[in-house]
RNA sequence: GCCCCGGUAGUAUAGCCCGGUCAAGUAUGCGGGCCUUUCGAGCCCGUGACCCGGGUUCAAAUCCCGGCCGGGGCACCA
């Protein structure tokens, strides 16, 4: 459904970033580069959130720049899964689980449809656990054991520690490099059990950040990767219990992948001093590093793990996730225009919902045609009719007439018409008595009889109620229409299991609308179709 | 506690590197008006900010110092 749509969301997304991505600044040192290659790293412990779209925009927004240009660039996608313990890669969902199978894990794969429908499409895409198998880390190991950068440990933890915190060196730091090779092959052999040997690269033990001191390169996690026993079955992964740390597989990925300029969040500033030790053991030329600050956005967390305690499904559209986002209604366009207005700058942004309807609006707008419906209805009478046929034809949208008009007929029987307004606009009419029904006539209010709202035909002339600056409400004839269900998801809090639903009655033509599709329901909102359920068209309402 | 980074209107952002053109631009929000057969869109007007205190200078949002506030890091997580 939204595949569908697609091609023209391109075309229209593409014209609106094209002058925002061309208006970020350069980054540093960027002439001394043939070619610009960026990357975006997630972890595929869960979905992409709010959270990882500034990085993953952001980086490929500047390869499109520099693209445009005339510069070469790249821009790589990596998983970064080596860690099978702390942050397996998995969501345990049995029902999300039908939908892919075999050797694609669920979180990379739909990390992958999240870039899609943002539009972004990786030149390369790396998972590090396959890289795990094809050796990559551990020959970089070896060789920096070779040339004395780096060591293996075999202090226990609290040993260490207590090392670390006084800046002495342990024991193991001055032993020569043909045992620490050996001691680094019966790691890999598994002679070893975890905790009980690490690689560490030599830093400076006096260095103000105890973290930066001898920190881990490689350790011996006691878990089976869930990738690589989805792939290659238990024995296989049972071979690989030695994992690189975050900041040795990333640097020696950004430098083998040829990553010129890294773009992420600030908390990873130190991470690049730690791995600045291995591009200069090896004579590598580090990346030049942007961090910028975190994002937030109103009402939500964009913590992954809070976010999975939450234990909704990975899509729930009151969810801050790309993808819940995406059933929520709101438009990649968006998420792109609010990324380019955030930047790159270091200090942290919080996203208030009231500007990323506005600009999800603004693009909403021009796709969602205009329907009649009434929330919470009651039955209006209107008499004085002379006509036995009222029809009316209303264009689907104001802007494009282009776009058509559809008919609809009311019939009179002894004068007299049925239709259903909402209850607040009933209100409106008993105080203003008099109103216009918007596309059809003008009316006024002569009371009730059995709950039934008594009215009386004025005129159809659109002029009068101009002249007497009547307010035009929506209506909905009463021998045809269709039952409507809106999912409120603006009103529903996270903690509450059911949806705040609103009830009422819509215009035959609405059903026309296909899975997926928004539309606009005159003076009530941007809604998106969900489907018929019980008989009801049930919909989403997205923003005003 | 230690170490980094940051602080422009309600929110986001431009300007800060290379002081004057900034009595600070833009978007959104809010108030008002116009337009429109929607309380949507569009158009117009208005509202509203340089964290505080010192210093340097003829001149500081921009440079320096101190304070305050906010964020991040201090893992055999990423």
């Amino acid at each position: 459904m939204v595949r569908s749509r697609w091609p023209e969301l391109l075309e229209e997304r593409k014209e609106e970033t094209r002058r925002t991505v061309e208006t970020l600044p350069p980054l540093p040192n960027d002439e001394i580069y043939d070619m610009i290659v960026l990357r975006f790293a997630p972890n595929p412990d869960f979905v992409l959130t709010l959270g990882n779209a500034r990085p993953a925009i952001l980086n490929y927004a500047y390869k499109l720049r520099y693209e445009r240009l005339g510069k070469k660039s790249k821009f790589i996608l990596r998983f970064e899964d080596t860690d099978p313990k702390v942050k397996r890669p998995f969501i345990d969902d049995p029902q999300i689980r039908e939908r892919y199978s075999d050797s694609d894990l669920i979180n990379y794969r739909f990390i992958i449809d999240d870039l899609e429908w943002l539009n972004i499409r990786p030149d390369e895409t790396y998972i590090q656990s396959d890289r795990v198998v094809e050796g990559v880390y551990y020959d970089v190991a070896r060789r920096l054991i070779e040339i004395g950068g780096a060591y293996v440990c075999t202090c226990p933890e609290d040993v260490w520690r207590r090392y670390r915190d006084s800046k002495q060196p342990c024991p193991c730091r001055s032993r020569n490099v043909e045992e620490n090779l050996e001691l680094f092959e019966k790691m890999l052999k598994g002679e070893f059990r975890e905790g009980e040997a690490v690689v560490r690269i030599k830093t400076d033990m006096a260095h103000p950040d105890p973290s930066v001191r001898d920190w881990v390169a490689l350790r011996i996690v006691n878990a089976l990767h869930p990738r690589l026993v989805l792939k290659y079955g238990e024995n296989f992964a049972e071979r690989y219990k030695v994992w690189p740390t975050y900041n040795f597989a990333v640097a020696v990925d950004d430098h083998m992948m040829g990553v010129t300029h890294v773009l992420r969040a600030q908390e990873h500033r130190i991470n690049t001093v730690k791995q600045s030790y291995i591009f200069k053991y090896l004579d590598w030329r580090q990346p030049e590093t942007i961090h910028f600050g975190r994002l937030h956005i109103e009402g939500a967390t964009l913590s992954k793990s809070k976010l999975r305690e939450l234990g909704l499904r990975y899509d729930d559209p009151r969810l801050p996730t790309l993808a819940g986002l995406r059933e929520r209604g709101i438009l990649p366009e968006a998420i792109w225009e609010i990324m380019l207005n955030v930047g790159i700058k270091p200090s942290d942004a919080r996203i208030s919902l009231a500007n990323l309807y506005s600009i999800n609006r603004k693009y909403l707008d021009e796709r969602a045609n205009r329907y009649l419906a009434v929330i919470d209805p009651v039955m209006v009478e209107i008499s004085g009719l002379s006509r036995d046929v009222i029809a009316v034809e209303i264009p689907y949208h104001p802007s494009h007439p282009e776009r058509g008009k559809r008919r609809i007929e009311l019939r009179a029987v002894n004068g007299k018409i049925l239709i259903y307004l909402s209850r607040g606009d009933v209100e409106l009419l008993r105080k203003r008595r008099k109103i216009r029904l918007l596309e059809l006539m003008n009316v006024e209010y002569m009371g009730e009889s059995d709950g039934k709202i008594i009215a009386r035909f004025l005129s159809f002339d659109l002029e009068d109620a101009r002249r007497d600056k009547l307010d035009i409400v929506q209506w909905v004839p009463a021998e045809s229409n269709i039952e409507i269900t809106v999912e409120r998801v603006d009103k529903t809090p996270l903690t509450v299991r059911d949806f705040v639903k609103e009830s009422g009655l819509a215009e035959p033509d609405l059903s026309k609308l296909r899975k997926g599709e928004p539309a606009q329901l005159f003076r009530y909102g941007f809604v998106k179709v969900l489907g018929e359920r019980d008989g009801k068209l049930l919909l989403r309402f997205i923003h005003e």
